[in-house]
DNA sequence: TTTCACGATGGGACCATAAC
DNA sequence: GTTATGGTCCCATCGTGAAA
C-alpha cells in the first residue's frame, strides 16, 4: 500500500502523519502572495481579515426599530459568502465571508478570507465571533444557499452552529418587483431598483474558478474582483433593506420615477397586516390608475373581509373597463347566490362567453355549465 | 328532514428561480 | 451544474343554503 501520508493511512488512523505540502512555491513565496491581497491582515495561519467603514446606506437612526425586521439597525448583520460551487454537500467550501454591521452612521464591513483548504476550521472559528444569537442575519437567498452551506461546514468540523435568526430579502423583493423588473437577481435589482450599476464586476458563476486559479498560482489578483463583488453584495443588502423599510413606512411614495415601481398588490400585502385601511387605499389608487392586478386584489380583499358591496363595486368597475373575466365571474356568483338576480348573472356570463379573446376551454366549459343552470333558474323565476 | 349543488378553504404536487 | 423556498395550480373536503 502507499505511504504514511496517504488517504489510506488517514482513514485507518484518523491522523495526518505529516503536514500537507504547499501547492506551489516555498512557504515564504506563499506568504508573500497572501500578503498582497488588498487591505487584508493575517489573523491566522490561513485566515485573513479586512475591515472597512463606509457611510451606512440604511438611513434609519440607530435607536429606531425597523418596521420591516422588528430590530434596531445595530442588531443587523448583512451577510454574503463566496464559495467553491453551488451544491450544498461536503464538496462546497466557503472561502470568503462578508458581514456588514451598522454602527451609528456607518456600516462596518468585515471580510474573512480562507487562503487554503487546510485552514478551514481556523477560518470558521474566526468567523464564529460574528454570529451572536441576538443578531438578525440579513441575506439575499441566504436561507436557501449561504446559511445551509455555512451550517454544513460548521457541522463538518464539529463546531456548534451559531447562526442566529435570519431575514432573507429575496422573497419580499420577488413579490414586489417580479412583475415590473422580471429576473430578481441581486444584480438586476441593484440596477432597476437601487439605481446602482456595477463596474468590472465578476459574474457569480465565475467565482469558484477564480479561487481555484488563485490556489494554483497563489496570485491574489485573481481574487480582487471577487472581494469587491462580495463587498458590493453586502452594501446592496443594506441599501435594499433601506428601500424595503421606506416602502413599509411610506408606501404611498413608493412609485418614485427613478426606480422600477413596486407591484401595488404586493405593496398592499406588505402593509395590510399592520394597517389594513392603508392597504385598501393603496389598491384604490392603483385601480384608479388602471392597474387591473391591484383592482382584483382589492376586490378579493374586500370580499374576504365581508365587505361585499365594496367588492362588487370594484368587480363591476373592472368588468366595465376591461370586461375582465375574473371580475365577471365574481359578479355572476354574487348576482346568483346573494342578490338573487339570475337574469343579471346570466347576462354577465353570456357577455363573458362572447368576449374576445374567447375564454380558454376549461373556463369556457365552466361558464357554459353556469349559463345552463342560470337559464333554468330564469325560466322558473 | 334529506339531498344536492355550490363556493370557500386547506393541503399536496409541481414549477420557477435565486445563490456560487 | 444543486438545492430549498415560495408561488401557483389542482383536488378533496367542509359548510351553507335551496329545493324536493
Amino acid at each position: 500500500m502507499d505511504g504514511a501520508g496517504s488517504l489510506y493511512h488517514f482513514l485507518k488512523t484518523g491522523k495526518r502523519s505529516r503536514p500537507l505540502e504547499p501547492r506551489s512555491g516555498s512557504g515564504r513565496e506563499r506568504n508573500a502572495a497572501k500578503a498582497t491581497l488588498q487591505g487584508f491582515e493575517q489573523i491566522g495561519e490561513f485566515t485573513f481579515r479586512r475591515r472597512r467603514r463606509v457611510p451606512s446606506p440604511l438611513s434609519v437612526p440607530a435607536h429606531e426599530t425597523l418596521l420591516f425586521t422588528g430590530t434596531t439597525p445595530g442588531d443587523l448583520l448583512f451577510f454574503d459568502t463566496e464559495s467553491t460551487g453551488l451544491s450544498g454537500g461536503a464538496g462546497n467550501t466557503i472561502f470568503l465571508l462578508g458581514i456588514g454591521r451598522p454602527e451609528g452612521e456607518e456600516l462596518v464591513i468585515e471580510q474573512y478570507f480562507l487562503a487554503d483548504f487546510p485552514g478551514e476550521k481556523e477560518f470558521l472559528s474566526a468567523c464564529l465571533s460574528l454570529f451572536s444569537p441576538n443578531r438578525l442575519l440579513v441575506s439575499y437567498n441566504g436561507r436557501t444557499f449561504d446559511a445551509p452551506v455555512l451550517a454544513a461546514r460548521f457541522a463538518l468540523h464539529r463546531l456548534s452552529c451559531p447562526l442566529p435568526r435570519h431575514c432573507d430579502l429575496l422573497p419580499p423583493t420577488r413579490r414586489l418587483w417580479k412583475h415590473t423588473v422580471g429576473s430578481c437577481s441581486l444584480k438586476n435589482i441593484e440596477r432597476a431598483v437601487l439605481g446602482v450599476k456595477r463596474e468590472n464586476d465578476v459574474d457569480g458563476a465565475e467565482v469558484p474558478e477564480r479561487y481555484f486559479r488563485y490556489l494554483r498560482s497563489r496570485d491574489p489578483r485573481h481574487l480582487d474582483e471577487v472581494v469587491t463583488h462580495n463587498e458590493i453584495d453586502v452594501l446592496s443588502l443594506s441599501r435594499l433593506l433601506g428601500v424595503l423599510e421606506r416602502l413599509r413606512r411610506e408606501p404611498e411614495h413608493a412609485q418614485a420615477p427613478a426606480t422600477a415601481p413596486a407591484d401595488v398588490s404586493a405593496l398592499a400585502a406588505l402593509v395590510a397586516p399592520h394597517d389594513a385601511e392603508r392597504a385598501f387605499k393603496l389598491l384604490e389608487v392603483g385601480l384608479a390608475s388602471g392597474d387591473i392586478r391591484a383592482g382584483l386584489s382589492l376586490g378579493f380583499r374586500y370580499k374576504q373581509c365581508g365587505r361585499q358591496a365594496e367588492a362588487q363595486r370594484v368587480f363591476e368597475r373592472l368588468f366595465e373597463i376591461r370586461g375582465d373575466l375574473t371580475a365577471g365571474i365574481e359578479i355572476a356568483k354574487y348576482a346568483e347566490h346573494r342578490a338573487r338576480d339570475p337574469e343579471r348573472a346570466l347576462s354577465v356570463v353570456t357577455a363573458l362567453l362572447d368576449r374576445r379573446p374567447r375564454p380558454e376551454p376549461p373556463v369556457r366549459e365552466l361558464l357554459l355549465y353556469r349559463k345552463a343552470r342560470l337559464e333554468r333558474k330564469c325560466i322558473r323565476f
